[in-house]
DNA sequence: CGCGTGATTGCAATCGTTTGCAATTTTATT
DNA sequence: AATAAAATTGCAAACGATTGCAATCACGCG
């Protein structure tokens, strides 16, 4: 009792804050409270009623921390972006950040909150097993196995609830949502042949696995065909891309007829240094991309591309999720990439 | 002791997952173990070594919901994006969500975590109290005030720790940082006219009341200029937009001859059109937007736009927020926008 | 050798909700 | 009307970490 001289102000009229508040007021046990607010269990319609309209009359809410530390569930999935080697590159990237987006959509619809957080594992070792030990997060999606790859299949094992972005690679053991990267990479490298190439570049890192599978299946099929092709490390940081294009496009110059570019955002960049030195495209060089971005249909001329299904991406990320909260030892989901014929090859 | 029968087991040697666990093991009371753990407090060198030894041998890792609980803050930062009018509109508008990752970012370095939600106003009345209101956060940012301007207005009143990013009105309650778009405007329709149009029009919602305020400003210049403008209502769902810059441009055609898009979104799309129907830009048509998202500097010909300054944003909205934490009641901000001059206008 | 001083540690209350179980009140049944 | 069955409610023990306060310990000094 603070301040026992002072009449009744608003003050001591007291907010509600908690519901043993509630209950003096309603005259019920918390218990009973409780019950009433969580809509489920038997109680009294009546009595609900009155506890229902004290509760909005004071606006009141209970308090989550408390509750979720009772329930031993948080009602978040966490959402881990693990920027690799190009430190900024990815939380900027459209690709990872529209994925995101649908992520949010997907999460909320089926009742849960989304945690975000970007990690950079240089820096921080066990950034996985803190995210998942912290206790804030039913479960976990890791939105791009970046250069974590082990870091990854080592939680795997003991920790179901996670389910990654990425490539699918023989016998791995965390479950992963992705596009067959090495055969977008074919269709890539079909399209650009069939289209009349005779010589092949890929403009982007090998490194990350996900471009390391594009970068094969082009090969696969380019060897196939006899076709030349090479690699040129391009990194996806905005401000480093544009130069080192352009250095290899005058690396290349008359040497490549065809540019399979990693993702859409380097190959629109490569378009516009490519009409930047009047190079004639799909005449003189074929570009084709890999995202298919919103942008990619609205460029001149409009990207050839191979096509990832985000949205699908996102759902199948969150139904496995769910499954796995339920206990569930789900497969991996690979999906289908679709070549979007446009008009750079 | 459940099982008495198994001999010890890796299982019945425990994992350890609470102080009290932990603190059997080191032989110390809980209450040495958590202010060993965090480091500050009074603890014996030997003794935090010891603990902190186990700790690592074990993976073990306070449970944050106990810990939030009874510290009585969460170290989560709220971020809400209102869906108004277009539902599917923001969450995947590019600035939007370009704005979300330098806020990550921002946030992650000053020890936050972010919890995203993505919530449609008319579905559910009271998002913003429920937020807030959950316990799940230290404060709250809101991106975009969409058509919630009243309801903002009403919570901040009696909630501090509040920064919402859009746009500032005279006499406004809450706090805001974002682009004076009414000067955005202004600088829009005076690069159009000086470039020579004579007839303008706004590409663009005027709903929402950023929108509504880079349209007011456009018309005060021009209507000081004497250059008629009109505005042509335009929404941003990717899906709905081409069809209704086609109808428009259809429809202005030979009337217009200067467009002042909303967001370089619609300008881009905008574009495309143009070229498709073999208008001359910025020869017959300029044409200038808002935003200066990544891809706008790699349109053909790139786009002239009016940039805001993401990054400044983000940064503002972060610090903002936390001085309002600290308890101070901050002024708004109001970042100065700037005139990227390319070659549609 | 006794006592003061400071450095460590333990104790136990607390954060606010949920929920199994038991107690109580109602309603139904014979 | 008595008793069984069902419907409500209250009680109190969790959930796991933090922290003020008191207790203990080690050490040094007169």
């Amino acid at each position: 009792m603070p301040d026992p001289d002072t009449p009744d102000t608003p003050e001591s009229t007291g907010r509600v804050r908690t519901l043993a508040d509630l209950a003096k007021i309603a005259g019920v046990s918390t218990g009973t409270v409780s019950r009433a607010l969580a809509g489920n269990s038997l109680v009294n319609t009546k009595t609900r009623a009155k506890i229902e309209a004290i509760a909005r009359e004071h606006g009141f809410r209970p308090n989550q921390m408390a509750s979720k530390l009772r329930r031993q569930k948080t009602g978040v999935i966490g959402v881990a972006i693990p920027l690799g080697h190009d430190v900024r590159q990815q939380i900027s990237d459209t690709f990872f950040i529209t994925l995101l987006g649908y992520l949010a959509d997907e999460l909320t619809e089926k009742g849960y909150d989304l945690m975000l957080r970007r990690v950079i594992p240089d820096q921080d070792e066990d950034w996985l097993d803190r995210f998942i030990g912290s206790g804030m997060v039913d479960g976990v999606i890791v939105i791009g196995q970046s250069d974590q790859y082990e870091r990854i299949e080592d939680v795997a094992d003991g920790y179901l609830p996670m389910v990654v972005w990425g490539n699918h690679q023989e016998g791995q053991r965390h479950c992963v949502v992705g596009t067959d990267n090495r055969l977008g990479g074919k269709l890539a490298a079909e399209r650009l042949i069939a289209s009349g190439a005779k010589a092949l570049a890929f403009l982007g890192d090998t490194q990350p696995i996900e471009f390391a599978a594009r970068y094969a299946g082009a090969k696969e099929v380019a060897d196939k065909m006899g076709v030349a092709i090479r690699a040129l490390p391009t990194h996806l940081s905005p401000e480093k891309t544009g130069e080192e294009i352009a250095e290899h496009l005058q690396e290349i110059e008359g040497k490549v007829d065809g540019i399979f570019a990693a993702t859409d955002t380097i190959a629109v960049t490569c378009l516009k240094e490519l009409r930047e030195r009047g190079v004639d495209v799909p005449g003189q060089l074929k570009v084709i991309g890999f995202d298919d971005l919103p942008i990619s249909s609205q460029t001149a001329p409009p990207l050839t591309t191979v096509r990832q299904d985000i949205a699908a991406g996102a759902k199948g990320l969150v139904d496995l999720l769910l499954r796995r909260l339920a206990g569930e030892d789900t497969e991996s989901l690979v999906l289908p990439p679709r070549l979007m014929l446009r008009e750079t090859a």
